[in-house]
DNA sequence: TATATCATGTAATCGGTTACATGATTAA
DNA sequence: TTAATCATGTAACCGATTACATGATATA
């Protein structure tokens, strides 16, 4: 049993690049951060592995860019094989999902805190999953378009090429969005139940 | 700048042993597919790294029963230092969630993917967590009642004590069943997209 | 003056998973 | 006869995070 060349993070990386189009480690970093980081988070040293080990591997090419008051530039390319590796991944059933979250831990055990700690970490999270409600609306107008090189500053853009954006990305958006509501929800009906000792309806 | 001394898995541990009570490393481990697996998931190797971590910290004492034909059964105990770490962590703020659904990582690439695949991985998701939501509304009906101590084979029951359960695990229950509504109602969306090319309908 | 941007990496650590290891009893 | 249950662990690996490291330019 050898273990896999390439995991979740990997691809993500790949798919990115693959459909964007080339680009350097660090502008891989600000489409993670933009686009998938709800999704496939990550930081800039995962990405440079990344980005050599798919080297290694001949999934990627790079191309040096020099520059002389900054490190050179390395654009990397996504070769036939990375292309044929991103097809075969696509094939692969897919691990089942895991969710990890401290808060609902926190509330499960719930007996063992008081009320007030729960209210103030159950309002924090509330104001932050507003916010990420938001900014997932904002994006749904502003869908990434393949193929369409960055330009300096410019996240993505849907101003080129038929104005449509990617359908695939906005089905996950639409997920993002359905999540955040759902999480708002219940987050609500804890804190009242939490507060006022208010029993939430039966389901 | 430390490194915390326990995390959310230690702290999973030393909650389901403070609220079941005393027990082996092996009854966590029961208690953990049927109560905590959808929420925080984890193997019988890193409950015994925590429980001992745990007794190195004096969080937990241990008594061993010896036994003849089997390993000697070691029964954990919260003791008040541990009572005083997990009332602790209660008045920390949370790390914040991370979704990692390789499920949805597929669906934002789907590009590079063929309908047929998609549409493969989407319907055993569906059969997956249908499943988990009609357990959970099962679940519901058997909250657990703190304190109760186990019975060979029996993981937790109603049946004692003013039969109402603990009113946090159904707080987070209801989450759990919200959540896979939520996720389910999504998939079959962007299932009936994907064979049809039907549009969903604007949020 | 201080922070953010551009642009690359390395080092260290730890959580989480998988595989390896043992061995008797009981139920299908 | 085969699998599940009971009951404990160790070893190895890797993804993910945090911190360390450099250094110029442009903006607030």
């Amino acid at each position: 049993m050898d273990r896999p060349e390439a995991y979740p993070i990997t691809y993500a990386v790949l798919g990115l690049l693959a459909f964007m189009g080339p680009m350097t480690g660090y502008d891989l970093k600000r489409f993670f951060d933009h686009m998938l980081s709800p999704m496939w988070n990550t930081t800039h040293s995962q990405i440079y592995k990344e980005l050599r080990r798919m080297n290694e591997l001949g999934w990627v090419s790079m191309e040096r860019e020099e520059q002389e008051t900054r490190p050179d530039r390395k654009i990397y390319a996504v070769t036939a094989e990375g292309q044929a590796a991103l097809g075969s991944w696509q094939n692969q059933p897919p691990t089942i999902l895991q969710i990890r979250d401290e808060l609902l831990l926190k509330i499960m055990f719930g007996t063992f805190a008081t009320p007030e700690a729960l209210a103030s970490h159950i309002r924090a999270a509330i104001a932050y999953h507003e916010q990420r409600l938001l900014e997932y609306r904002q994006n749904l107008h502003y869908m990434p378009t393949r193929g369409i090189p960055l330009k300096r500053g410019a996240y993505y853009s849907n101003e080129a090429l038929g104005n449509e954006g990617d359908a695939y990305f906005g089905l996950v958006g639409r997920f993002a969005i359905a999540f955040e509501k759902t999480y708002i929800e219940w987050l609500y009906e804890t804190l009242a139940f939490i507060e006022n000792g208010q029993a939430p309806p039966s389901s």
